[in-house]
RNA sequence: UCCGCGAUAGCUCAAUGGUGGAGCAUUCGGCUGUUAACCGAAGGGUUGCAAGUUCGAGUCUUGCUCGCGGAGCCA
């Protein structure tokens, strides 16, 4: 027999059926019951009359605590009073197991707590919406690039060194090669990828060993990173506007009941259209500037100048052409200004800050000699990077998008952690 | 690493230096339409750890541990 889930029963209504699931709640008032179950696809509410079932099942329903497994039979009926729409009335009830007392009650709870029973808290209503519109976005990524012919490209994790020589990464022995890292960006890998196969991407988890103890970090988080022969700066810009766009209107598409749950005001979503507005590194600390900000011209933007810059749009904006010496030195510098790299970061709405980087990429092995020496990296780790320019080097560009931080600015949550089945920070690896 | 805040029942929180309470959860009882249901009752405590001040410390002081938020760094 095809098992139907709870998602499947506006097309059942006024028939038998027999449902599997755990119970999310429960109301009672004399010789009535009201079971809330989950299935992982949604919530019924299954209506138990004393003089409708045997007295065994009625004697079953009290032994139901919350998410004790069962499986219940009966008619499936519209009704305009509850959440779903539809509603069942109880025929016969099974209990599979007796769930014991369980430890997220219906009313609030810490942080800390839930977080240490994250294994449960994925049960939660909010979480599951959290999960599922991370899929859709997943989804997203994936089809966006699929559709425009891109070939996805599977980086390392185990690398041999640091691909980007700044940040602090996870070590780990490995047999008698000394030390491996695990990878805090496919980029370098991509770029080979593209000079195989013109356009790729890469998607996979990342680490970062820093001591970031803020709302937008995790030392784990998965990463995409398209990476294109041929484009330079404007053709990466063009491309991730495009993107973002495409997921953002996917998940308003397919995830307007997730949406719902989590209490998100769409139309900071619905405002996600191309163009999206670019404005130079120079324009935004002039914004900085006329907001009174303290800013010294040539610094980096922090978190709270992020977010002054993004307040001034209704959708993200992209800044570019930052002083290449804050950038990464595999960054072009702009022909027509070499102090800058033809950089560009896309800043999310509401404070969410950078959700992707990127750059047009050196492709002059000489210039790029220069830029791993003053960087002071070690030149023979990039040998098999500098092949790349030594044969066939081409203009091209890329970026990286942090899903975490995508997850968290659609859904509207206010911490990353959430956005992941099981986050790993600087002061949490379990459960 | 630095700055700020916090730790009291299973959970979320109260308690003027003077007998540690409430709501939820659990158990029992009541209710035929509940929506974090409601009403009644019961059980449940080494107040994070260690020392100090005091007649007396959950409360004041010092140290430690753990957590939360922010900065820097970044996606």
């Amino acid at each position: 027999m095809k098992k139907i889930c709870i998602s499947e029963l506006k097309n059942h209504v006024g028939e038998s059926v027999t449902l599997y699931g755990w119970l999310y709640n429960k109301r009672s008032s004399g010789k009535l019951r009201f079971l809330i179950l989950r299935d992982g696809t949604g919530y019924l509410q299954c209506v138990t009359f004393k003089n409708s079932v045997s007295p065994e099942v009625f004697e079953f329903t009290d032994k139901l605590t919350q998410e004790s497994s069962f499986e219940v039979t009966g008619t499936i009926r519209e009704e305009a009073r509850a959440t779903g729409g539809v509603e069942m009335d109880v025929a016969d009830l099974k209990i599979i197991s007796h769930a014991g007392e369980y430890p997220i009650t219906p009313k609030e709870h810490g942080v800390e707590f839930l977080m240490d029973h994250r294994h449960l808290w994925v049960r939660s209503s909010k979480q599951v919406a959290i999960l599922k519109i991370r899929h859709r976005i997943v989804k997203a990524i994936r089809d966006f690039f699929d559709e425009r012919g891109f070939t996805l490209f599977d980086a390392p994790i185990l690398t041999p060194a640091a691909c980007e020589g700044t940040s602090t990464l996870f070590e780990t022995p490995y047999f008698d090669l000394g030390n491996a890292y695990l990878t805090q960006s496919g980029q370098l890998y991509a770029e080979a990828g593209a000079m195989a196969l013109g356009k790729v991407y890469t998607f996979g988890p990342t680490f970062r060993a820093e001591k970031s103890k803020t709302r937008r970090h995790l030392t784990e988080f998965w990463m995409v990173e398209p990476e294109v022969a041929f484009n330079d700066l404007n053709d990466n810009m063009d491309l991730a506007e495009e993107f973002l766009e495409y997921i953002v209107q996917s998940v308003l598409a397919d995830r307007q009941e997730e949406l719902k749950i989590l209490e998100r005001d769409v139309k900071f979503l619905e405002a996600v259209k191309r163009p999206l507005p670019r404005i130079t590194y120079d324009a935004a600390v002039e914004i900085l500037h006329k907001n009174g900000v303290e800013f010294e011209y040539g610094n980096d933007l922090g978190a709270a100048d992020e977010t002054i810059i993004s307040n001034q749009f209704d959708r993200p904006v992209m800044v570019h052409r930052y002083p290449s010496e804050v950038k990464a030195f595999y960054m072009k510098r702009d022909p027509e200004n070499p102090k800058l790299a033809l950089a560009v970061d896309v800043l999310a709405p509401e404070g969410y800050g950078e959700i992707i980087g990127g750059s047009q990429r050196e492709d002059n092995l000489d210039l790029l000699l220069e830029r791993i020496k003053e960087h002071n990296l070690p030149e023979e780790a990039f040998s098999w990077y500098l092949d790349l320019r030594r044969y066939g080097s081409v203009p091209h560009a890329g970026f990286g998008l942090g899903l975490e931080r995508t997850v968290s600015w659609i859904c509207g949550l206010d911490h990353v952690r959430e956005t992941i089945p099981f986050a790993r920070m600087i002061y949490r690896n379990t459960p």
